[in-house]
DNA sequence: ATACTCGTTCAAACTTTTCGAACGCCTGAA
DNA sequence: TTCAGGCGTTCGAAAAGTTTGAACGAGTAT
């Protein structure tokens, strides 16, 4: 139940093998060579192992000593930033931030903002999970994410706020070597019916899934991700809406046309998401870094469009 | 330089959460809750933030303070064990013992040992690994493990000690479906030589590569592993020589067959190798349980068979 | 209301750590 | 070889830090 081993002990002994000698360890330290002489001697009393072997004239560290150096400066690293740690939480800033993306935004569109955070707050570590239709949304108010980027259509909910990012356009594309792709006048909803579309799954665990807007009666092939999705249409596996940004490369490559639409997709305007109450300052740090200071409530579910 | 932070705080700190209230944590620590309220407040000065929070009638962890408690525990707990591994060491146990299989040998083998050794010393992490001829002798003298298992024909070499482990005899081996399966009368070494051989590298990275047995002029496979050379011969990929352990079970089940050979390749006598000098208990442990108590030391170059 | 528990504060008792001086040992230069 | 200088230990005294017990105010359950 007590702890065999003093941090201060630890100490000394990372300050002995740095600077070579007890003695220059007790002028680095501010102390007498003494004083280290004890600490050390106080620590091979309570582990009752020989830390230095003191038969040469110089004490050179036992293989016991060897370990305790090591694995000692390991702790107290853990115990500084342990420290540190503290002192930011306290100051109100997330020792962790989990953001969720949605399937909507190409996960690089972050990555600006993410690497000029690290840049910043280094010690704030920021996990990104990918999520898709309402999986994202879940994600958020299931408290698994603190920031939800790029949800299209967030359903009514008390406790979460809510600011502007980007509007999507769609793309509706397939292979060049679809039978789709040699159109040169609009598709109809009736033709396109008959063609595969290629859909991803809702990565919502808990709530009903919601469709991303399909004709019913078509054909599916559903995939896991907006990654996959794309990679589906370039292999011709059928065709489908994709955020712009997801294949303006592919487009322009020819891995992937565009055929026409009598009815094209409008494009979505999408959220950042955050549970309200005092948000913390890291989460406050992206806020205003990806949405600007537009923070608006989340409207009564009366004034949602479905 | 200074550590901004003292164990028994952490250790406070848990005994409160753990026990319920500063006095209860007291009693546990057989203290007075004085000299507790005192650790804890010494805390918050020490780091400059509020660990508790006392508005209420009974103080209540803040964020802070439940970040402390967390990471605190696994701090305590790192501290405890670094303390018992260096009585360890100090004991002559190692922290960790690095044991080479030959490829002659199924790992197999080696689990009941390493399960009697586990339940014993829990505390002592076993790496194994793989090697193939030159590469079981090479990593031992290179100092990469601390003990080869069922090494055939060591090197002369000093600074090496040996004792005998288990003979291995070889099966000659193919699938059914390969045009030696059928063979009545004996195979000669002539005919062996045009069907392709399946051999497993030699898995030294600085040593030259040893042949193993190997007719000369035919064709060959080379496989990284002794796994892999059964399974390319299950697959029909070619013949060769395998310890019987690692076949005896496709042979019962027929998805091996033994051709008869004209020369059948003799036993192997394999050994248990270390290096000299002061073995730790570990070592001492596996090399008593493995070998039993018939160490001998490496006979001179002009005693070894080439 | 009353009795109880909680956590804090304070001065006094106590324990631990640091200091400085003295010592023995070894190394390297003269 | 001697000798100067550095190393690490030991010891008593001084300083610093911790623990104690009593007193207190604040909340809770009866």
């Amino acid at each position: 139940m007590t702890t065999p081993l003093r941090l201060e002990s630890l100490e000394a002994l990372d300050a002995i093998d740095r600077h070579g000698s007890f003695a220059a360890a007790a002028a680095a330290l501010y102390r007498v060579p003494s004083a280290i002489s004890y600490t050390i001697s106080q620590l091979e009393n309570d582990l009752g192992v020989a830390v230095f072997d003191r038969s040469g004239h110089r004490a050179v560290l036992t293989p016991a000593g060897r370990l305790l150096l090591d694995e000692g400066r390991r702790i107290l690293t853990a115990t500084r930033e342990l420290g540190a740690a503290a002192r930011r939480v306290a100051d109100n800033w997330e020792p962790e931030l989990r953001i969720a993306v949605d399937g909507l935004i190409p996960p690089t569109d972050l990555w600006p903002a993410i690497a000029a955070f690290g840049a910043e707050h280094p010690a704030i570590n920021v996990r990104l999970t990918e999520e898709v239709l309402g999986g994202t949304w879940e994600a958020l108010i299931d408290d698994r994410v603190d920031l939800a980027v790029g949800v299209a259509d967030p359903p009514a909910g008390a406790g979460v706020r809510r600011t502007a990012y980007a509007d999507v356009a769609f793309a509706f594309c397939c292979a060049p070597h679809h039978p789709l792709a040699e159109r040169t006048h609009a598709v109809s909803e009736d033709e396109l019916r008959s063609h595969r579309a290629v859909v991803v799954a809702d990565s919502a665990r808990r709530l009903s899934p919601r469709d991303a807007g399909l004709l019913d009666g078509q054909p599916r092939l559903t995939v896991a991700s907006m990654a996959s999705k794309v990679a589906a249409l370039e292999h011709g596996l059928g065709v489908g809406h994709v955020p712009r940004a997801w294949v303006a490369e592919a487009l322009a490559a020819g891995r992937l046309v565009e055929p026409p639409l009598d009815r094209p997709r409008e494009a979505a305007q999408t959220w950042l998401l955050w549970r309200s109450g005092a948000p913390g300052r890291a989460l406050a740090w992206f806020i205003r870094r990806l949405g600007g200071d537009r923070d608006q409530p989340m409207p009564r579910a009366s004034q949602m469009r479905s």
